[in-house]
Formats: structure tokens, C-alpha cells, sequence
DNA sequence: ATCTCTTTTTAGATTAAGCTAACAAAAGTT
DNA sequence: AACTTTTGTTAGCTTAATCTAAAAAGAGAT
């Protein structure tokens, strides 16, 4: 078994990565790390995990880059992200505890659950 | 920091003896192993656990019975996962997605937003 | 070119939750 | 009472994701 991580992890750096993408045009492992609270060679690790399984590469001068691959991923988990917090505030949830607990649920629902939410909320205006 | 587990596997320990309790009215580590699909040495490791932090006694017989503290969290994770499956299937979703989908959430929300679910969904009449 | 500051990596430790193999203890059967 | 089967425990391993301390590499300033 040699390909078995958990994909929360995994999952956590890709939309963070897609996040500060989307403030600056670099993103560096020291950002990701600022970002996200763990130390600097925890994300090493990561980034080296990452880019060994095709998610991201680095470029020659640190730059970090999702790839297609890593995109799909990124861009899947933080529309969980977006789609989850409105749901749970439109419900009458804080800001605070509704992003809380949809960036642990986005991990963890299936295709099937997320669409039936996000079509449910549609039809009832709440998205 | 001693005290420091993933919330998690405990709360699906304590719900899994709950479970089996509600069929015979005696739990054994085997009954657990053989549910939950994990070895005896690690059931046996968990039960240690869960032991020591105050959620089950075992009795002489090797019958394991929750604590109030035990069945308090049990209670709770439980009627998530009720809950949520019910949800899940009323916008349906397969029954046995909705578990396994429920069977994960129920661990990762807070009070907060599964009772905004709970009302909502009690609201339109799909609870 | 050298010095310094920033960033990244390496080395090694820790913790939690699982595993197998082997042993011990308890229970049931003749 | 002795044998067999079932149940539980101990010992030791593995893997993933974090950590700290320290080394290495890179960049910017003089």
C-alpha cells in the first residue's frame, strides 16, 4: 500500500494554495506555511508529497504552481468551501462557526450529498 | 499536552457500543472488533482508552457498559447520525450514502449548525 | 565578493491509530 | 480433569502528519 495518505490533508494545502493564488501572483511554501500555522518544514514535506504525486510543481525560483490535476482538486474543494459556509449562514449560522464547519465537512461529504445540498438550497432561494 | 486524541475514532467507538447494545444487552471487545471491522488488539487498546478517560467500565465478565459520561456522547453522535441520514435521504440521496456520509459529518459539526439543520428541516417537513 | 537575512531542506522525535504474531486466560465439551 | 475453542492482552511494527533544531541555499545590500 503505498499510495494511501488521508485526503483532508492533502486537500487543506491544494485550496490554500488556490486561495492566496488569488491575492498574489506567487505563492511560496513560507506563505502557505503563514497561511495555514504550521511550521516551515511541515509544509516542505507536503510540497514534496504534493509535487511527487503531479499537484503542484515549483518552479526554479520557489514559485508553487498547481497543476491541472491539483487545480481540479483546489478549485472542487474550496466551491465545497463557498457553497457549505453560504448554506449554513443562510440557515442562520454565525459567519465564524458556518466557515468552521464547512472547511471540515467539504472533505468528508460525497458528490452525491453536496449536490443534493447545493440543488435543495437553490430551490428554496437560499443559495 | 497528554490529553490530545482525535475526537473521532472515541465518539465511533462509544456510538458502535450504543448500537450493539440496543440489540443484546451485552457488549464484548469481539462484538466491537467484528462490527467495526477492526483486530481485537486494537479494540482492546481502544477500550483501555476509553477506560482510563472514564467512558466505559468492564465488568468481570469482560461485558463493557458506558458510563454517563460515555452515553451522554454516545447519545449525542447517535442522534446525529439519525438525524443527518434523514436529512441526507429526504433530499434524496441513496440510503446508503446518506450513511456514510452521515457517519462522517456527525463528527465534524458543531452544535450550532446541526441544530440549524435539524430546524430547517423539521420547517419544511422533511423530519 | 562578502555579509546578512530569508527561505527551504534535512535529520530526528512525537503522537495517534491501526496492524500481526504470539501468549494468556476463560469458557465449553467430552 | 484435560482438551479445544474463544476471547482478551502484550509486544513490537507501520504510517501519516505534525514538531524542533540545525544546516543549506538563495537574494539583496554594501
Amino acid at each position: 500500500m503505498p499510495n494511501s495518505k488521508n485526503p483532508e490533508s492533502t486537500e487543506m494545502y491544494l485550496e490554500t494554495i488556490l486561495k492566496l493564488r488569488q491575492n498574489k501572483n506567487y505563492v511560496r511554501s513560507i506563505d502557505i506555511a503563514t497561511e495555514m500555522g504550521f511550521s516551515k518544514p511541515s509544509v516542505s514535506i507536503a510540497m514534496k508529497g504534493l509535487r511527487e504525486s503531479g499537484y503542484i510543481i515549483t518552479e526554479n525560483d520557489g514559485n508553487i504552481v498547481l497543476t491541472d490535476k491539483g487545480n481540479d482538486i483546489a478549485t472542487r474543494v474550496y466551491e465545497r468551501h463557498r457553497v457549505l459556509t453560504r448554506i449554513f449562514e443562510n440557515l442562520g449560522v454565525s459567519h465564524e462557526t458556518a466557515e468552521n464547519d464547512a472547511c471540515r465537512v467539504e472533505h468528508f461529504i460525497s458528490e452525491e450529498t453536496f449536490e443534493a445540498l447545493k440543488e435543495h438550497a437553490k430551490k428554496y432561494g437560499e443559495l
